[in-house]
DNA sequence: GTCAACTTGAACATCAATGTTCAGGTTACG
DNA sequence: CGTAACCTGAACATTGATGTTCAAGTTGAC
């Protein structure tokens, strides 16, 4: 009954923690990676995969995913945090300096689709994670936006008739709503980014002024 | 083992049909009455709520839920059905003629809730609903919308330069943002109809022009 | 080459939700 | 009133998903 080694138990060596792979084996170590790829796609098509579907998705044993990842919440946790880091990725390499209307443009088009993909992850993990968890994630994301929205406010180029609040709900609306459609066929993956920054910078124009014909 | 005549079982009676209420007793009246507007409400709080739930709810046995409703998605349907109905109701008192601005806002202002909610039941019924029956339901809230967009477009007045498709999943879209904002406590209800007609006739508005202060 | 790490399908226990049945208690309605 | 319609909780069968165990096979690492 000599106990197998691909379940530490103790957390040091779960394969959900970061380093995770270090002393494992080659093929332990690509079959998470599929593991993760294939439950982040799942996961963004549909909030309830089930774990079946995910190994199978995988290429892989619904027994294997067992060994990897304990629990269905421990699979999610895993994908939340890794999204969430190919996120913070995606946003630290942009520019969100200078003009809020071009900052704002350029953080649309460098993020839409992994910020569509960590919202639709944090959904999924609405039912199994901690509350504080969900939070967590939510306000990291937020961040960012608010701070250029403020900023546009406070330079007078963004209206300030609306909650900023309202504001940057907008701003991740459309984007989420651009993600759903391209994936839906009904948008053109290549149009969406001007398409999601030609009607924000409308919507963020205060009455009475015009409508910047492009990112000035 | 003489059948209990509370479900008919050949459909002309069932609870689900319009004018299904007719021969039944009060009591009975009533109590399916709870339930759909229980149901209605759970599940547009929570796409997967449990008939256990909705029955707790309706403040009604299990069972008593099962005698009118055959299964889940027969129930799922009913709510859809009814919701629709509500929505045509609002939006056939609602006048979408004269110029475009005006239209939107006033329609804005009397379905925001509404529409939310047959979005919402929709998106539960997505999983036990044949399809064709979701796209039905779908296409015909989105008809109305886009009937004023394309009439805004052709008049001038609504922007030409993004797919006039966009355009609509954008009205849409924010209504429904607005609601779960004004649900999470997130926005003011009495300001919501404002803030997202500002938004919205902003988002509409061509580059290059001026955003209308106000509905002209 | 050898051994431990790893994978695998089958089988099993568990749990939650869906429907169903039953036996008896209420209530509307004539 | 009296009866048929209705409601109810408890109990049961069923289904689908989550985890676990096992015995045997495969593969990476040294």
């Amino acid at each position: 009954m000599a106990a197998t080694p691909r379940d530490a138990g103790d957390g040091s060596r779960s394969a959900q923690r970061p380093g995770a792979q270090a002393g494992r084996r080659a093929d332990a170590r690509r079959n998470i990676r599929s593991i993760l790829d294939a439950a982040q796609l799942c996961l963004a098509r549909d909030a309830d995969a089930s774990v079946a579907d995910i190994a199978k998705a995988a290429g892989v044993g619904r027994v294997t995913l067992y060994g990897h990842f304990k629990t269905r919440a421990d699979l999610v946790n895993a994908v939340l945090t890794r999204t969430m880091e190919q996120s913070d990725a995606a946003l630290d390499a942009t520019d969100t300096t200078g003009d809020p209307r071009q900052a704002l443009t350029r953080l649309v088009g460098a993020s839409w689709q992994i910020v569509h993909q960590l919202h639709s992850v944090l959904r999924a993990a609405q039912r199994e994670l901690p509350p504080e968890r969900i939070r967590a994630v939510h306000d990291r994301t937020l961040h960012r936006v608010r701070a250029i929205i403020a900023r546009g406010r406070h330079d007078g180029v963004f209206r300030d008739d609306l909650p900023e609040r309202w504001l940057v709900t907008t701003v991740f609306t459309l984007m989420h709503a651009a993600a759903e459609d391209t994936a839906a066929g009904r948008l053109d993956a290549d149009d969406a980014a001007r398409v999601i920054s030609a009607t924000l910078l409308a919507a963020l124009t205060a009455p009475g002024t015009a409508v910047p014909t492009q990112a000035p």
